[in-house]
DNA sequence: AACAGAGGCAACCGCACCAAG
DNA sequence: GCTTGGTGCGGTTGCCTCTGT
Protein backbone atom coordinates (compact mmCIF):
# COMPACT_ATOMS: atom_id res chain seq x y z
CA UNK A 1 0.00 0.00 0.00
CA UNK A 2 1.09 3.00 -1.15
CA UNK A 3 -0.14 6.46 0.57
CA UNK A 4 0.52 9.89 -0.79
CA UNK A 5 1.98 11.74 2.06
CA UNK A 6 1.35 15.16 2.80
CA UNK A 7 4.99 16.07 1.89
CA UNK A 8 4.51 14.83 -1.75
CA UNK A 9 2.22 16.72 -2.97
CA UNK A 10 3.54 20.18 -4.93
CA UNK A 11 2.99 23.77 -4.04
CA UNK A 12 2.58 22.62 -0.77
CA UNK A 13 4.54 24.77 2.14
CA UNK A 14 6.52 23.47 4.61
CA UNK A 15 8.65 25.03 7.47
CA UNK A 16 7.62 27.47 9.96
CA UNK A 17 4.57 28.76 10.20
CA UNK A 18 3.48 32.40 10.28
CA UNK A 19 1.33 34.17 12.27
CA UNK A 20 -0.80 34.62 9.24
CA UNK A 21 -1.12 31.21 8.60
CA UNK A 22 -1.50 30.58 12.67
CA UNK A 23 -4.77 33.33 12.49
CA UNK A 24 -6.13 31.47 9.68
CA UNK A 25 -6.60 28.02 11.28
CA UNK A 26 -7.14 29.24 14.35
CA UNK A 27 -10.38 31.17 13.01
CA UNK A 28 -11.18 28.19 11.13
CA UNK A 29 -10.64 25.85 14.07
CA UNK A 30 -12.71 28.34 16.30
CA UNK A 31 -15.86 28.58 13.46
CA UNK A 32 -16.24 24.85 12.70
CA UNK A 33 -14.01 22.82 14.47
CA UNK A 34 -10.96 20.88 12.68
CA UNK A 35 -13.32 17.94 11.40
CA UNK A 36 -11.27 15.89 8.68
CA UNK A 37 -7.65 17.37 8.92
CA UNK A 38 -7.04 16.76 5.36
CA UNK A 39 -9.96 18.88 4.07
CA UNK A 40 -9.25 21.43 6.70
CA UNK A 41 -6.37 23.13 4.83
CA UNK A 42 -8.39 23.99 1.68
CA UNK A 43 -11.28 25.62 3.44
CA UNK A 44 -9.25 27.15 5.60
CA UNK A 45 -7.25 28.76 2.85
CA UNK A 46 -3.86 27.04 3.73
CA UNK A 47 -1.46 26.03 1.86
CA UNK A 48 -0.31 23.43 3.63
CA UNK A 49 -1.23 19.78 4.34
CA UNK A 50 -3.91 18.54 7.08
CA UNK A 51 -0.73 16.69 9.12
CA UNK A 52 1.11 19.99 9.00
CA UNK A 53 -1.96 21.62 10.34
CA UNK A 54 -2.86 19.02 13.01
CA UNK A 55 0.31 19.45 14.41
CA UNK A 56 0.30 22.68 14.47
CA UNK A 57 -2.77 22.85 16.12
CA UNK A 58 -2.16 19.94 18.82
CA UNK A 59 0.80 21.33 19.20
CA UNK A 60 1.29 24.78 19.26
CA UNK A 61 -2.26 26.45 18.85
CA UNK A 62 -4.50 24.67 21.13
CA UNK A 63 -5.73 27.30 23.61
CA UNK A 64 -5.25 24.67 26.66
CA UNK A 65 -1.74 24.43 26.63
CA UNK A 66 0.84 25.60 28.63
CA UNK A 67 4.31 26.74 27.66
CA UNK A 68 7.28 27.50 29.07
CA UNK A 69 9.60 26.29 31.45
CA UNK A 70 8.93 23.16 33.14
CA UNK A 71 8.18 23.52 37.04
CA UNK A 72 10.06 20.83 39.31
CA UNK A 73 6.74 18.55 39.98
CA UNK A 74 6.62 18.51 36.13
CA UNK A 75 10.07 16.95 35.87
CA UNK A 76 9.97 14.73 38.43
CA UNK A 77 6.53 13.47 37.22
CA UNK A 78 8.07 13.07 33.47
CA UNK A 79 11.24 11.20 34.94
CA UNK A 80 9.10 9.04 36.96
CA UNK A 81 6.19 8.34 34.28
CA UNK A 82 9.34 7.65 32.00
CA UNK A 83 10.67 5.15 34.00
CA UNK A 84 7.46 3.53 33.69
CA UNK A 85 6.35 3.76 30.58
CA UNK A 86 9.39 4.57 28.57
CA UNK A 87 9.20 6.96 25.23
CA UNK A 88 5.09 6.73 25.77
CA UNK A 89 4.91 10.53 25.28
CA UNK A 90 1.57 10.79 24.78
CA UNK A 91 0.64 8.05 27.52
CA UNK A 92 3.02 10.65 29.67
CA UNK A 93 1.36 13.86 28.52
CA UNK A 94 -2.28 12.38 29.66
CA UNK A 95 -0.46 13.12 33.18
CA UNK A 96 1.30 16.18 32.35
CA UNK A 97 -2.07 18.85 31.97
CA UNK A 98 -1.56 21.31 29.36
CA UNK A 99 1.44 19.91 28.03
CA UNK A 100 1.78 17.92 24.61
CA UNK A 101 3.89 15.11 23.91
CA UNK A 102 6.00 16.60 21.63
CA UNK A 103 7.27 19.53 24.25
CA UNK A 104 7.41 16.51 27.59
CA UNK A 105 9.56 14.65 24.48
CA UNK A 106 11.44 17.73 23.39
CA UNK A 107 12.39 18.58 27.47
CA UNK A 108 13.22 14.64 28.05
CA UNK A 109 15.56 14.80 25.09
CA UNK A 110 17.38 18.20 25.62
CA UNK A 111 17.40 18.37 29.66
CA UNK A 112 16.04 15.31 31.46
CA UNK A 113 18.10 12.58 29.46
CA UNK A 114 21.51 14.43 29.41
CA UNK A 115 20.99 15.36 33.83
CA UNK A 116 20.18 11.61 34.31
CA UNK A 117 22.85 10.74 32.58
CA UNK A 118 25.09 13.13 34.59
CA UNK A 119 23.54 11.99 37.57
CA UNK A 120 24.82 8.13 36.41
CA UNK A 121 21.84 7.05 36.12
CA UNK A 122 20.89 5.42 32.90
CA UNK A 123 18.28 7.13 31.39
CA UNK A 124 16.64 4.35 29.29
CA UNK A 125 16.73 2.39 32.28
CA UNK A 126 16.43 4.44 34.95
CA UNK A 127 18.80 2.21 36.91
CA UNK A 128 22.69 3.17 38.05
CA UNK A 129 24.67 2.52 34.93
CA UNK A 130 26.63 0.57 36.87
CA UNK A 131 23.62 -1.71 37.67
CA UNK A 132 23.13 -2.67 41.28
CA UNK A 133 19.44 -3.63 40.94
CA UNK A 134 19.77 -6.48 38.70
CA UNK A 135 22.72 -7.98 39.48
CA UNK A 136 23.79 -11.27 38.69
CA UNK A 137 21.32 -13.45 37.03
CA UNK A 138 19.35 -10.85 35.49
CA UNK A 139 16.71 -8.50 36.66
CA UNK A 140 15.57 -9.02 40.14
CA UNK A 141 12.10 -9.47 41.51
CA UNK A 142 11.70 -6.10 41.92
CA UNK A 143 12.29 -4.98 38.57
CA UNK A 144 9.74 -7.92 37.50
CA UNK A 145 7.23 -6.28 39.94
CA UNK A 146 7.50 -2.90 38.20
CA UNK A 147 7.40 -4.10 34.67
CA UNK A 148 3.99 -5.42 36.30
CA UNK A 149 2.81 -2.00 37.38
CA UNK A 150 3.74 -0.67 34.15
CA UNK A 151 1.83 -3.18 32.26
CA UNK A 152 -1.26 -2.08 34.29
CA UNK A 153 -0.69 1.47 33.91
CA UNK A 154 0.17 0.91 30.13
CA UNK A 155 -3.29 -1.24 29.97
CA UNK A 156 -5.38 1.35 31.79
CA UNK A 157 -3.40 4.04 29.46
CA UNK A 158 -4.99 2.45 26.51
CA UNK A 159 -8.09 1.85 28.01
CA UNK A 160 -8.79 5.70 28.43
CA UNK A 161 -7.32 6.32 24.74
CA UNK A 162 -10.14 3.81 23.87
CA UNK A 163 -12.35 6.05 25.44
CA UNK A 164 -11.19 9.07 24.21
CA UNK A 165 -11.79 8.09 20.65
CA UNK A 166 -15.18 6.81 21.56
CA UNK A 167 -15.67 9.97 22.88
CA UNK A 168 -14.57 12.02 19.88
CA UNK A 169 -16.77 9.21 17.70
CA UNK A 170 -19.98 10.42 19.58
CA UNK A 171 -19.39 14.28 19.71
CA UNK A 172 -17.72 14.67 16.64
CA UNK A 173 -16.84 18.29 15.66
CA UNK A 174 -17.27 19.86 18.45
CA UNK A 175 -17.50 23.88 17.17
CA UNK A 176 -16.52 26.75 19.38
CA UNK A 177 -17.12 25.82 22.77
CA UNK A 178 -14.50 23.50 22.11
CA UNK A 179 -11.53 26.34 23.08
CA UNK A 180 -11.14 26.94 26.37
CA UNK A 181 -11.85 22.90 27.25
CA UNK A 182 -9.44 20.41 26.78
CA UNK A 183 -8.93 19.57 22.61
CA UNK A 184 -6.48 17.49 22.35
CA UNK A 185 -6.33 13.53 22.45
CA UNK A 186 -4.37 14.11 25.58
CA UNK A 187 -6.81 15.69 27.53
CA UNK A 188 -10.06 15.70 26.04
CA UNK A 189 -10.58 12.54 27.94
CA UNK A 190 -10.89 13.71 31.38
CA UNK A 191 -12.86 16.75 30.04
CA UNK A 192 -15.26 15.52 27.95
CA UNK A 193 -16.44 12.81 30.65
CA UNK A 194 -16.42 16.28 32.86
CA UNK A 195 -15.06 19.46 32.21
CA UNK A 196 -13.55 20.23 35.49
CA UNK A 197 -12.00 16.90 36.15
CA UNK A 198 -8.30 17.14 36.47
CA UNK A 199 -6.53 13.81 35.08
CA UNK A 200 -6.44 10.90 37.09
CA UNK A 201 -3.92 10.95 39.41
CA UNK A 202 -1.27 7.72 38.51
CA UNK A 203 -1.62 5.77 41.60
CA UNK A 204 1.12 3.63 40.79
CA UNK A 205 3.25 6.83 39.61
CA UNK A 206 2.53 7.65 43.46
CA UNK A 207 3.71 4.92 45.33
CA UNK A 208 6.46 5.03 42.99
CA UNK A 209 6.98 8.54 43.78
CA UNK A 210 7.42 7.95 47.43
CA UNK A 211 9.64 5.19 47.17
CA UNK A 212 11.88 5.63 43.99
CA UNK A 213 12.69 9.73 44.09
CA UNK A 214 13.44 9.91 47.11
CA UNK A 215 16.61 9.33 45.91
CA UNK A 216 16.76 12.89 44.32
CA UNK A 217 16.06 14.50 47.39
CA UNK A 218 18.13 13.34 49.62
CA UNK A 219 20.47 15.98 50.92
CA UNK A 220 19.06 18.74 48.60
CA UNK A 221 16.11 20.52 47.90
CA UNK A 222 16.69 20.71 44.07
CA UNK A 223 17.57 17.10 44.04
CA UNK A 224 17.85 16.72 40.23
CA UNK A 225 20.94 18.61 40.37
CA UNK A 226 22.77 16.86 43.44
CA UNK A 227 24.72 13.91 42.14
CA UNK A 228 25.38 13.06 45.29
CA UNK A 229 22.05 11.16 45.89
CA UNK A 230 23.05 8.62 43.13
CA UNK A 231 26.66 7.72 44.98
CA UNK A 232 24.88 5.74 47.78
CA UNK A 233 23.98 2.60 45.81
CA UNK A 234 25.57 -0.04 47.46
CA UNK A 235 26.07 -3.80 45.69
CA UNK A 236 22.72 -6.40 46.18
CA UNK A 237 20.52 -3.73 48.01
CA UNK A 238 18.20 -1.19 46.75
CA UNK A 239 19.53 1.49 46.96
CA UNK A 240 16.44 3.97 47.94
CA UNK A 241 15.58 2.23 51.05
CA UNK A 242 18.90 2.18 52.13
CA UNK A 243 19.37 5.59 51.36
CA UNK A 244 16.45 6.01 54.14
CA UNK A 245 18.69 3.51 56.21
CA UNK A 246 21.28 5.60 56.80
CA UNK A 247 18.70 9.04 57.43
CA UNK A 248 17.55 6.69 60.38
CA UNK A 249 18.46 3.20 61.27
CA UNK A 250 15.60 2.94 63.82
CA UNK A 251 12.66 3.82 61.96
CA UNK A 252 9.41 2.39 62.24
CA UNK A 253 7.38 0.28 59.48
CA UNK A 254 5.43 1.71 57.80
CA UNK A 255 4.95 0.21 54.52
CA UNK A 256 1.36 -0.67 54.54
CA UNK A 257 0.59 2.32 55.77
CA UNK A 258 -3.51 2.40 55.89
CA UNK A 259 -3.96 -1.17 56.26
CA UNK A 260 -5.47 -1.89 59.90
CA UNK A 261 -4.02 -5.01 60.01
CA UNK A 262 -0.56 -4.77 58.08
CA UNK A 263 0.27 -1.42 59.86
CA UNK A 264 2.56 0.26 61.59
CA UNK A 265 3.75 2.26 64.40
CA UNK A 266 5.79 -0.22 65.72
CA UNK A 267 9.36 -0.73 65.57
CA UNK A 268 11.26 -3.56 63.45
CA UNK A 269 12.10 -5.57 66.65
CA UNK A 270 8.37 -5.26 67.88
CA UNK A 271 6.91 -5.90 64.13
CA UNK A 272 4.47 -8.66 65.59
CA UNK A 273 5.55 -11.49 63.13
CA UNK A 274 2.15 -13.02 62.77
CA UNK A 275 0.37 -9.29 61.73
CA UNK A 276 3.53 -9.72 59.00
CA UNK A 277 2.37 -12.60 57.49
CA UNK A 278 -1.19 -12.07 57.82
CA UNK A 279 -0.38 -8.85 56.44
CA UNK A 280 2.20 -10.57 53.37
CA UNK A 281 -0.41 -13.07 52.51
CA UNK A 282 -2.95 -10.51 51.38
CA UNK A 283 -0.19 -8.71 49.68
CA UNK A 284 0.92 -11.55 48.17
CA UNK A 285 -2.15 -13.18 46.61
CA UNK A 286 -1.77 -11.54 42.93
CA UNK A 287 -5.22 -11.19 42.63
CA UNK A 288 -6.02 -9.16 45.55
CA UNK A 289 -3.00 -7.03 44.82
CA UNK A 290 -4.03 -6.22 41.14
CA UNK A 291 -8.21 -5.11 42.68
CA UNK A 292 -6.32 -3.13 44.90
CA UNK A 293 -4.55 -1.47 42.18
CA UNK A 294 -7.74 -1.42 40.03
CA UNK A 295 -10.05 -0.14 42.35
CA UNK A 296 -7.24 2.11 43.61
CA UNK A 297 -7.30 3.52 39.95
CA UNK A 298 -11.14 3.04 39.27
CA UNK A 299 -11.42 5.47 42.59
CA UNK A 300 -9.34 7.79 42.84
CA UNK A 301 -9.62 11.27 41.03
CA UNK A 302 -6.35 12.51 42.55
CA UNK A 303 -4.16 14.57 40.47
CA UNK A 304 -0.63 14.69 40.66
CA UNK A 305 -1.15 18.53 40.31
CA UNK A 306 -4.01 18.72 43.20
CA UNK A 307 -2.92 20.93 46.04
CA UNK A 308 -1.76 18.01 48.11
CA UNK A 309 0.47 16.77 46.04
CA UNK A 310 3.60 17.60 47.74
CA UNK A 311 2.24 15.23 50.50
CA UNK A 312 3.73 12.40 48.70
CA UNK A 313 6.76 14.16 47.60
CA UNK A 314 9.46 13.64 49.35
CA UNK A 315 10.22 17.23 51.07
CA UNK A 316 13.95 16.92 51.82
CA UNK A 317 13.29 19.44 54.63
CA UNK A 318 10.70 17.84 56.44
CA UNK A 319 11.03 14.60 55.28
CA UNK A 320 7.27 14.46 55.39
CA UNK A 321 6.94 10.58 54.47
CA UNK A 322 9.73 9.37 55.62
CA UNK A 323 7.91 7.30 57.67
CA UNK A 324 7.20 5.32 54.43
CA UNK A 325 10.93 5.23 52.99
CA UNK A 326 11.65 4.23 56.29
CA UNK A 327 9.43 1.34 56.12
CA UNK A 328 10.30 0.34 52.68
CA UNK A 329 14.53 0.67 54.08
CA UNK A 330 13.72 -1.62 57.16
CA UNK A 331 12.44 -4.33 54.80
CA UNK A 332 15.06 -3.75 52.26
CA UNK A 333 18.06 -3.95 55.04
CA UNK A 334 16.48 -6.71 56.61
CA UNK A 335 16.60 -8.43 53.28
CA UNK A 336 19.74 -8.60 53.47
CA UNK A 337 20.69 -10.10 56.82
CA UNK A 338 24.05 -10.97 56.38
CA UNK A 339 24.51 -7.16 56.72
CA UNK A 340 22.17 -5.98 59.30
CA UNK A 341 22.37 -7.29 62.70
CA UNK A 342 19.20 -6.22 63.45
CA UNK A 343 17.80 -9.00 61.31
CA UNK A 344 18.70 -11.72 62.94
CA UNK A 345 17.11 -15.13 62.18
CA UNK A 346 14.89 -14.34 65.36
CA UNK A 347 13.54 -11.67 63.95
CA UNK A 348 12.76 -13.26 60.47
CA UNK A 349 12.99 -16.48 59.41
CA UNK A 350 14.89 -17.61 56.07
CA UNK A 351 11.48 -18.23 54.25
CA UNK A 352 10.58 -14.79 55.39
CA UNK A 353 13.61 -13.36 54.48
CA UNK A 354 13.76 -15.24 51.02
CA UNK A 355 10.55 -13.24 50.07
CA UNK A 356 11.53 -9.81 50.99
CA UNK A 357 12.06 -8.16 48.27
CA UNK A 358 8.86 -9.44 46.82
CA UNK A 359 7.21 -7.78 50.11
CA UNK A 360 9.08 -4.79 49.57
CA UNK A 361 7.18 -4.70 46.18
CA UNK A 362 4.14 -5.77 47.19
CA UNK A 363 3.98 -3.09 49.63
CA UNK A 364 4.65 -0.32 46.93
CA UNK A 365 1.74 -1.97 45.58
CA UNK A 366 -0.15 -1.87 48.72
CA UNK A 367 0.63 1.73 49.36
CA UNK A 368 -1.81 2.06 46.41
CA UNK A 369 -4.15 0.57 48.00
CA UNK A 370 -4.11 2.75 51.06
CA UNK A 371 -4.28 5.67 49.11
CA UNK A 372 -8.09 4.22 48.97
CA UNK A 373 -8.70 4.32 52.68
CA UNK A 374 -7.85 8.40 52.61
CA UNK A 375 -4.36 8.35 53.88
CA UNK A 376 -2.52 11.46 55.00
CA UNK A 377 0.32 10.41 53.37
CA UNK A 378 -1.42 10.76 49.58
C1' DA B 1 32.06 42.82 16.54
C1' DA B 2 32.42 38.50 14.33
C1' DC B 3 32.49 33.81 14.37
C1' DA B 4 31.84 28.95 15.87
C1' DG B 5 29.80 25.60 18.54
C1' DA B 6 26.11 24.10 21.53
C1' DG B 7 21.56 23.90 22.91
C1' DG B 8 16.59 24.29 22.36
C1' DC B 9 12.56 23.56 20.01
C1' DA B 10 9.16 23.53 16.17
C1' DA B 11 8.21 20.89 12.53
C1' DC B 12 8.84 17.03 9.48
C1' DC B 13 8.84 12.16 8.34
C1' DG B 14 7.29 7.66 8.11
C1' DC B 15 5.42 3.71 10.45
C1' DA B 16 1.48 1.77 12.94
C1' DC B 17 -3.10 1.39 14.03
C1' DC B 18 -7.99 1.63 13.37
C1' DA B 19 -12.37 2.06 11.21
C1' DA B 20 -15.14 2.20 7.18
C1' DG B 21 -16.26 0.51 2.78
C1' DG C 1 -10.76 -10.65 4.74
C1' DC C 2 -8.72 -6.99 2.09
C1' DT C 3 -8.04 -2.17 0.82
C1' DT C 4 -7.92 2.51 1.79
C1' DG C 5 -8.10 6.87 4.17
C1' DG C 6 -7.45 9.24 8.42
C1' DT C 7 -5.06 9.86 12.42
C1' DG C 8 -1.76 9.02 16.27
C1' DC C 9 2.73 8.45 17.64
C1' DG C 10 7.73 8.47 18.23
C1' DG C 11 12.14 9.46 16.06
C1' DT C 12 14.71 12.77 13.65
C1' DT C 13 15.97 17.00 11.35
C1' DG C 14 17.12 21.60 10.73
C1' DC C 15 16.61 26.33 11.91
C1' DC C 16 17.11 29.80 15.35
C1' DT C 17 19.05 31.62 19.51
C1' DC C 18 22.40 31.75 22.98
C1' DT C 19 27.02 31.60 24.76
C1' DG C 20 31.83 31.57 24.71
C1' DT C 21 36.07 32.91 22.43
Amino acid sequence: MVKSQCFEKVGLKKGPWTPEEDQKLLAYIEEHGHGSWRALPAKAGLQRCGKSCRLRWTNYLRPDIKRGKFNLQEEQSIIQLHALLGNRWSAIATHLPKRTDNEIKNYWNTHLKKRLDKMGIDPVTHKPKADSFGSGSGHSKGSANLSHMAQWESARLEAEARLVRESKLSVPNPPKNLLGSAVSAQVSDKGSAAPTERPRCLDVLKAWQGVVFSMFSVGSSDSLESPTSTLNFSENALAIPLIGVQKNPTTTLAFATNNATCNSGTTASEFDRGNQLECFEKLKEPAQVKRNLDSSMAIHDISPYASDHNEWFVDSSTNENAPIIDGFSEILVCSSLDRNPTCSGENINDNYAGNLEDIYWNSLLNLVDASQTGSSVF
